[in-house]
DNA sequence: TGCTGGCACTCGTCTGTCTGGAGTGCCAAG
DNA sequence: CTTGGCACTCCAGACAGACGAGTGCCAGCA
């Protein structure tokens, strides 16, 4: 009983100091929020819960604010995600159905989660690894100098240039194509690769004239490379930063560390990638981080990708400080429609 | 002789207010330059510096601190460009010599030009309007998809896919790739989209059964279209954000309007636009720029390319209060670094 | 004519003090 | 277990005074 109120009163801090960004004291509680009791039984669960690490208080005589741990029983236990109206769910599909491609996608997805959550939003390109290849395509620029294009699934056109050794004859050349279409077309990544591997002749075996070996080696070697290559799978798009301007002069928090950590997408790419697997929205507030300097701030984010295949990740970042409830609304829907697109596309 | 003494004084004044960030006063002023005359011939000086708009004072008693007028004397007549130390200059070629691709050598431009001037750095990808096509190659993905490459001479590649109202021979594909690349290959982009549409043979005349005319102008729409795409002209990178940090809070210049222009690259586009095209650093100062808000910041930008064919921009954004000189050495460097490189590859 | 030293004046900044008010903790009573 | 009352704490803002950096101006000097 006494326990239920209290948690109430937890949830009616966090609320009121993520709307004030001021500490809340136990008059302006009970006046804001109904509940039935006094100043003096409000404080008495205030000091329980201070007791208890919940909330703290910035000076002897002012409100309290809730603590990382407030904030994480809040989220866990407290909130229930907001449904998003059916304005904003239209409003979703139709800024995402416009995009023309991939990287569209991605840059279109950016602008409205930092627009719906006013923080800063970073989504990841999807990931290689788990999309197939449609097509592997080489054409001759020059008798020694290739063109390999390796497009995938996921609509990513990888390309690369091989210089040859020696001249490439045209049948040579029409053989390496459908040797290297026939290995890996339809694989999905992990697969292709070695399939593609199998498919050069082990050196010192007889030799089929038609086969140029060492051009053979060469254009798979480039696709294996292209294929497990990191920096795609490192590629992230930011977006909303100006939304740091906002919180940054309301508090003394040091927007600084965060502004850097934007532009080292290693960083980025460590918080997203705490995110949970599945469709689920993971939370991960002030010091929960692996950070020290990003103490102050908190990550909301999910994977997302067709086919509930969680492929890569999208998500904010943003003051421990915030509407968790809303901004995890936005990135669950976010997700959900993007994935909707990468579905149908 | 007086007058020679007063652009020495207002020399002084830009280089201590920049230095320390604070109004600079006459006493301080000769002490700390070898100026031989007494803070009351100084003083004189200052009266008339600011009677003619160079300098004002941001109260009664205080120091002088120079306006966008004095700036732009101090730029156009003051300085010199600080000359590079060796050191520098090695630092800036081992990092951008380590770049493997187009985007790299972007990438790696904004970082160095970043850290170089401790400003926000800006660069513009390559356009494609000087360039020349290298190759066209058209594959057949299925009989009615079609997947267009485009690869030019700086490097850059476009893919579209073209989807076909019927199937296409393979004889047909044959005569396809070998008109588009005829008409397109060596040309400047500019003079290839009239030789493709040219290429095009007009409805009504008689037919070659190879040619499978809505295929062959569905491609050439493809390219040519690929080959006006504005979205790749306003291609940007940005970095070096968090420098926005250090001169946010040191005076009570907003930071918020350069932080949602840094993601409107419509704007920054149109900073950097205002460059010459020839090899010179342009200077834009304050109220000189198009944009209200931005009237604190200054942009110091130029063009780049190889061969001298400046057909891309880069510089950085800042403060009003900055070190010109230094940042004009860094910003000419990183220009002539990046065009060699692009004139090598 | 131009430089210099001196002097009075302005005004922002810093410091210390004071006060109002919001908020707390505790206690005794219901 | 809740409530009203009361003493206490401490921040925020206002106010005043001292300080000092810097200025403008004037008279004297080369």
């Amino acid at each position: 009983m006494q326990e239920e109120r209290r948690l109430a009163v937890l949830r009616a801090i966090v609320e009121d100091y993520v709307a004030t960004e001021e500490p809340v004291g136990s008059k302006a509680l009970v006046e804001r929020h109904g509940l039935g009791v006094s100043p003096a039984t409000v404080r008495n669960d205030m000091a329980a819960l201070e007791e208890e690490g919940f909330i703290t208080q910035p000076h002897t005589s002012a409100g309290r604010v809730p603590t990382d741990k407030g904030y994480r029983l809040f989220v866990d236990r407290l909130s229930t995600v907001k449904p998003m109206s059916v304005a904003e769910k239209r409003a979703i599909a139709t800024i995402l159905d416009g995009a023309v491609d991939l990287d569209d996608v991605v840059q279109r997805s950016v602008r409205l989660l930092a627009q719906l959550t006013r923080q800063v939003a970073v989504v990841q390109y999807p990931t290689l690894s788990r999309s197939t290849v449609r097509h592997v395509e080489v054409v001759a620029l020059t008798p020694t100098r290739l063109l390999v294009v390796l497009i995938l699934s996921t609509g990513r056109v990888e390309q690369r240039l091989v210089d040859l050794e020696s001249e490439l004859s045209d049948e040579s050349l029409m053989d390496l194509r459908t040797r290297v279409g026939r290995a890996a077309s339809g694989e999905i990544i992990a697969d292709a690769s070695t399939a593609l591997r199998d498919a050069v002749p082990p050196s010192g075996s007889p030799l089929d004239p038609l086969v140029d070996a060492r051009a053979l080696a060469a254009v798979v070697d480039t696709l294996v490379e292209a294929m497990s290559d990191h920096r795609s799978d490192e590629r992230l798009a930011v977006g909303g930063a100006s939304n740091l301007a906002r919180f940054g002069d309301s508090f003394d928090v040091d927007v600084r560390p965060l502004l850097e950590a934007l532009e080292e997408h290693v960083i980025l790419l460590k918080l997203l990638g705490e995110a949970a697997a599945d469709g689920a929205v993971t939370v991960r507030i002030g010091h929960e981080g692996p950070y020290q300097e990003l103490s102050s701030t908190s990550v909301v984010a999910t994977g997302y990708g067709p086919r509930d295949e969680a492929f890569a990740r999208l998500g904010i970042v943003g003051p421990t400080r915030m509407d968790y409830p809303g901004t995890m609304a936005s990135v669950r829907a976010v997700a959900r429609y993007v994935s909707r697109i990468l579905d149908e596309g």
